[in-house]
DNA sequence: AATGAATGAGTGTTCATTCAT
DNA sequence: AATGAATGAACACTCATTCAT
């Protein structure tokens, strides 16, 4: 039930016209955004560093939120681009995992800030915009979905379908997290240990062992035997 | 190195009464702002709301972003003691984490609303401010810390210490996630199944089994073998 | 005609203390206007400077601009004290001019800070207190009248009748102009230069010779002959 | 080293229209800072004035100093163009002077409240724009310097050079005295009269006899002998 | 299609004054 | 007589949005 996209009205006839413009607006805006955050940054500021006029601007947006909203989708468009380039169709499900999840982290630190952004401003748009922005985050997400699911069929994720859905937040927030946790995790590790430690975390909560004697070992992993997948009473 | 409480001035001499009033603000504002945001609150509605005159708020805070700190603080703390409840010194870490951790996300549930509200809005704060409020939150981050040092120590938790920190701030994450998820989160779980499945997860990563050989191939993973298990030096 | 001073209502029964409160509030606020002026200077850092509470200062004032006209009242009564130390009621006329003359500027040098007070802020105060600083005023300056009405009369002043209210003024604006344009003044005079030259204008302006032969050199005086009050057709 | 128009950033760009709406505001502000002062006139009752917004305004100008600054400023170039008028490059210093300072004063009455306004309100513009404002004041002062300077050279005035800098400073004040003295002034003298009399006042000081041997003694004068005269290093 | 001047409701904040204690 | 907390009208200034050109 993919929503579709909600369209701002233009004054402006050409639609390539429009196309264009809303993506100088998008190019000025964002830094603002960053840098000020969406409510201190005005109208005439955007206007200013897309380079052309404040009447010009509102031919193409109706309100300041619009531009937000422009923002805000096409931060989106651009992760769940970057993110699908990861997904390899003939990969089995857990290697498609650590390279996704790994790729996934490397994206969220190359765009913190607009991660960030997007983080700390999505609150501000209209209910409507918001609705929107919220069914792309969760059609990203499910992407991780699918992954999971291919690892459960493949057998090489140990998950209960009923936590799929779980597992796909949390390896979303994982990448968030690097992103808004960064004044504290930068203390102390940087990205490719991030993305070590956190998918070591990941698989030993993902990956049983095959029981009885276990060839197992998740290497890397704090040690952990097939008992202890037993004594897991409440695992995933 | 805790750093002291950032006090404002007030233009009341009587402690008590500022202490008082203080505490009319907070009660009056947080609501305000988690319904509306602190930006698209009035400084006029928050006086409104407190039951007194806007020269009366103004004699206890010096600027509006003093009672975001002020909010902000009050929440933290609140934080801090009910999650210091569930710390019990006798028991192991292993048990005292899962206790904790089920404690900490229950909070979290309970005060939904204001996590969410810092959240959002801590980027509001001014620069000192911002400052104090992430060192309070690393100190509440640091309860877990404590809780994962013991269960080294007592040998119920196997953790690389180099990990501890990550983990922790894990944890404080996974117990925010609860609230600024629960737009997607909800839909598929409630807070007891949520409880549950995080815990599994970071016991699965936490608990170490008693041994056994493992032939594995923690496939995918950043390529280390059985032995680099043993000496794990950088593992988690 | 001296009109009397305005009195200024009192919560306070005991003159006495009220006398020694308000003595209180000019030490003050005198220094707080100097330094920020009447406008703004607020009646807390008033009422903090002097000591005691807001509420107690509104006991023995009514409203803040009574408050400057207690400090313009104030100033003037001492700068009329002080210019009347000058007067020598034995000596002649101009002795007497050159004498009150050189004190009157020398005063204003002292008191410049509080000479200037009154030039920017008199105008701010209510109109009947204001008729009462001007009327003061007046008073100072009729000081100088009877001082050249003396010299006219004993002849070593020679001067119309009908000038002497001018001459007068003229007098106190020299005075005052030490003060307001010191910021000019300064870079070329010293104050004795300055008592030097202002005097020497004036008396020649003032000054008559006797006519016939001039045994004169009025030294330091661009030299000037008895010729020079022939042509004066135009004189004083 | 004439400083240049400190200039005041505006939103909009026609610099024409920019000129023209400044002057719709200093016309504006003008009347009503002569009326009320400029503290205690309020910044929409300045664009009610003017014809427009209080948006409006605020496009042309930064802050409210700004207003008194245009407003200040107005004044002294119409003085300075004004005073400019009287001088007769084709005549003796003397005449010149005579001229200059009859139309001055004239120019005072006729700007009274205006000239007042600056009296009054200077103190309240910024320190930027008050440094720019005294360096108007002395260029405008220099011009009696170059009229007394003339008459040096060409015999028609006597004077010391060092004099000519408080001279010219004297003359000024003259004629602001008529405005902020003519509370006292008027009640005795009209404007010609008083230009009459100040002029001898001036001119007897200014105006060299022929010779002729004086039997004097400007008693009272600091002690000077005739051969202080000579020699009259310091003297006037 | 582009411009940018105009708008005015709304904002955070101040401060002289009052009055219950 | 002294206090100081409470008040709220008033202030300077901002900025998203409109619309005539």
């Amino acid at each position: 039930m993919p929503q579709h996209r909600k369209p701002i009205p233009s004054e402006i006839k050409n639609p390539k016209l429009v196309e264009e413009r809303r993506r100088q607006i998008i190019r000025g805006a964002v830094d603002l955004f960053v840098r000020k955050g969406f409510h201190k940054t005005t109208t005439r500021e955007i206007a200013r560093e897309c380079g052309f006029s404040i009447g010009t601007m509102y031919e193409y947006i109706q309100t300041k939120e619009d531009v937000l909203y422009l923002v805000c989708d096409d931060i989106h468009t651009e992760l769940e681009k970057r993110l699908k380039e990861a997904v390899d169709e003939e990969a089995t499900g857990r290697d498609n995992l650590v390279r996704a999840v790994a790729h996934h982290f490397r994206v969220m630190d190359e765009m913190s800030d607009y991660v960030l952004l997007i983080y700390q401003e999505t609150k501000s748009l209209p209910k409507e915009a918001l609705r929107y922005v919220l069914q792309k985050e969760e059609e990203i997400t499910s992407l991780f979905e699918r992954i999971l699911e291919k690892g459960i069929a493949d057998g090489t994720l140990h998950l209960e379908p009923s936590s799929v859905k779980l597992m796909a937040q949390q390896i979303m927030v994982m990448g968030q997290m690097w992103t808004f946790r960064r004044w504290a995790l930068r203390k102390y590790y940087n990205l490719e240990e991030y993305i070590r430690l956190q998918t070591a975390l990941l698989l030993r909560g993902l990956t049983t062992p095959t029981g009885g004697d276990c060839h197992d070992g998740n290497r890397g992993l704090p040690s952990q035997t097939c008992g202890a997948v037993r004594d897991g009473g409440q695992s995933v």
